[in-house]
DNA sequence: CTGGTTCGATAAGAGATACTGATGCACCGT
DNA sequence: ACGGTGCATCAGTATCTCTTATCGAACCAG
């Protein structure tokens, strides 16, 4: 169970062929059938069927815990050398696309460091704290009104909350809802929806909501696999579905600036997106988009950054 | 980074000692002193000071990784085995003190299995599942109505609902809330509370209620470190304080096995919970206390067991 | 200050481990 | 049947990881 041997399974389970593993590695292929062939004798049962090469349920098994077991491994490796090294010099905040409120460039600006803004996946941003890629992270999701986020648990990280605002749908302008004040999820059942990086996973609801789940009624019409706002408000405005934007999202094309920092989401009513499509509040479930920096220890300088970005909001904040 | 030298490293700092710690382990001191160094080389930074034996910063950070890394470990190792192995002949279900509704019992009478029911700590309960202790988990808590519970993460872990029910807030017979029919926790602003391990703890409301953290209102008057109902109870009952329990923990006392399964905390009103005190539920904020199944990958009858348990509620089932 | 005691570091050597390179063997396509 | 591919195995060596033995610093009693 040596880290080791582990990293040189999954390999070969990946690769699917011992000698791509060992020339992955830099090992001679024997050295890596010795490796694999270690581990099982250490777990007492077989791991690899060979020819074709895949993995038994007992290898599947290790291989579930293997990723998080090795990303942790990198997690405490980077922790501690951060802890070894003197206060960075420069920072690198990893966010979620969805994660960066307009007012977020003015609150950057604060510490005299070389900052790096990186737009990552969701998935990514904790794993990039953790591994020390990232300093900070920003990620955002939804929950209910001041629950924290469920996030992967990757090592002694802190979340604190930064904001929260609430979700719009947006949809076409000409669309028979595009009128109301406000929606309730109950209006949209069987809807077309449009699935984007970039917006607020439809699905998630569902759970936040504690629907009952795998229940049918969230079609999905369109994949777009960018990250760009103004495509996604267009794509919605031709048709190819609704989707879930947080408010500031909606406002930053036209009042961009303008707006009272983390307030910019609470004025009731619905919000021209773009051309062709409107966003309306989303009132039941009562679910927020929220934010929240993800960060290690606070050395130096970080603390005033993250002090910064998590200042005035009265945002609930729990440790994790 | 090798678990191994992980494993002595903890062991060095939680006794003080690298002769302690090459006892604990079986190695000579030599060898302890040795394997540090090897720790301190591959991270380049020392992780101890020598004489007193205590643990640098970057120790420290070490410290708070090496523990979930090494559950972890256990955990993955455990599974593997199951896996490897035939289907289980006996099951361990490993409860928290209060996830043990009346109605259990019966559910676990189906399984032709050898069966231990273990009572253990709250925080132990995810970690006996993940590291094979137990193959199955019951864990309570209070969460949002429909919420999941917020489990550490040990491992690929499944958490099905089984139950919830409301709480009721236990006073003194006489005190002057008893003859209320539901209480706010506005009403019990500074009131004293009991702290018990097998009641729930009045800290959690504050974090699923969202109210903002840190703030004062939460006095703990007495700690009973037991785990014995009745004597809740009967501290409740002489004044020690107030608590939360589920309302079946009461109702177990007198109308034992008349209840009718989930539905036995739902009766609006209050609840005589033994002599002296008396239970009212909780109306505001809107919570309950709610009991999961943890679980591992079901092989055999322990599938049976489970949907045995979870069977008929329909509580809420998210997966983790 | 001195001599004894404790505890960690270090040196040297034996045994285990973990590689490489060479070879063996099963399977596969032609 | 035959060469090719790909994993297992073997032998040899380099490295690692223990043990035993010894050293040296800190502490303590006198």
């Amino acid at each position: 169970m040596d880290p080791h041997l582990l990293r040189t399974f999954v390999t070969v389970t990946r690769l699917g062929s011992f000698s791509a593993a060992a020339d992955e590695l830099g090992y001679t292929q024997s050295a890596v059938s010795q490796q694999v062939a270690a581990l099982e004798t250490d777990l007492g049962t077989p791991l690899l069927n060979r020819r074709p090469v895949m993995p038994t349920p007992a290898g599947q098994r290790l291989l579930e815990h293997a990723e998080p077991l090795l990303l942790r491994h990198r997690a405490a490796r980077a922790d501690v050398l951060r802890a070894a090294a003197g206060p960075p010099r420069r920072v690198v905040v990893a966010a979620s696309p969805l994660a960066c409120p307009p007012w977020l460039a003015r609150r950057l600006r604060g510490p005299r460091l070389e900052t790096t803004l990186r737009t990552v996946s969701r998935r990514d941003v904790a794993e990039q704290v953790a591994s020390g890629a990232a300093e900070v992270g920003l990620l955002d999701g939804i929950a209910a009104p001041s629950d924290p986020l469920r996030l992967p648990d990757v090592g002694p990280l802190t979340a604190v909350g930064m904001a929260e605002e609430r979700l719009m749908v947006v949809l076409p302008a000409g669309h028979p809802l595009a009128r109301r004040r406000g929606l309730a999820l109950a209006d949209l059942a069987g809807a077309l929806w449009l699935q984007a990086p970039a917006a607020a996973a439809v699905e998630r609801l569902r759970a936040v909501a504690g629907l009952p789940a795998g229940q049918e009624g969230f079609r999905i019409g369109f994949r777009y696999e960018g990250h760009d706002l103004r495509t996604v408000v267009s794509l919605v405005a031709a048709g190819h579905g609704l989707t879930l934007l947080p408010a500031s999202a909606l406002e930053a094309g036209q009042t961009a600036g303008q707006m009272s920092g983390q307030m910019s989401g609470q004025v009731m009513g619905q919000a021209t997106a773009g051309p062709g499509a409107v966003g309306v509040p989303l009132t039941e479930p009562r679910v927020v988009h929220r934010v929240e920096v993800l960060h290690g220890p606070l050395r130096g300088p970080l603390a005033a950054l993250v002090s910064e970005l998590t200042a005035s909001p009265a945002a609930a904040d729990p440790p994790t």
